[in-house]
DNA sequence: CTTAAATGTAAAATTCACTTGACATTTTGT
DNA sequence: ACAAAATGTCAAGTGAATTTTACATTTAAG
């Protein structure tokens, strides 16, 4: 049984409390572009695990602490 | 200046400490083929975020118990 | 030694993260 | 109201992660 997970972030949060850091700037701290930074903000798509530990390194938080996952249906 | 991110993994150890759990049954409790985990765990390519998260939750541990990252080069 | 299980390697195909570029909408400041 | 900045969306293209299949090598057990 395919144990589907659901990955959720708090960049919108984290980028608030980083002093209101806007997705541009984001995008470059961690090396992205810009349009990708929405795209996973917004829960399109979830990054490469190499992207995800940028953005936290952007951030200076743990990966744990941007991206929070779920797990639905069971074995 | 790129800041470029190496990514490294505990899986075999991980494994060893999981009563020498297979790559196999690794596979399966991931989610993936047997082929992606032998990649991963050789290094060869990092794996997705969510791919990352299943394999964390397979051993019952965190994600950065399994991936470290290193920043190399900057600015 | 022989067999089976575990591990490794390689190639082709598919999926999806990510980029670039261009344009639309919303928000903020003056 | 106007301009500028920030955010959002769409589409096409590239590249990397992942799968499947198939075979080779190593390790463990009888």
């Amino acid at each position: 049984m395919a144990k589907k997970i659901y990955i959720s972030n708090n960049i919108r949060r984290l980028r608030f409390f980083a002093n209101e850091m806007t997705q541009q700037e984001l995008a470059e701290k961690a090396g992205a572009s810009r349009q990708t930074i929405i795209a996973i903000e917004a829960g399109k798509y979830s990054p490469s695990l190499e992207l995800a530990f940028r953005i936290a390194d952007a951030f200076g938080v743990k990966i744990g602490e941007v991206f929070d996952y779920e797990v639905r249906g069971e074995s």
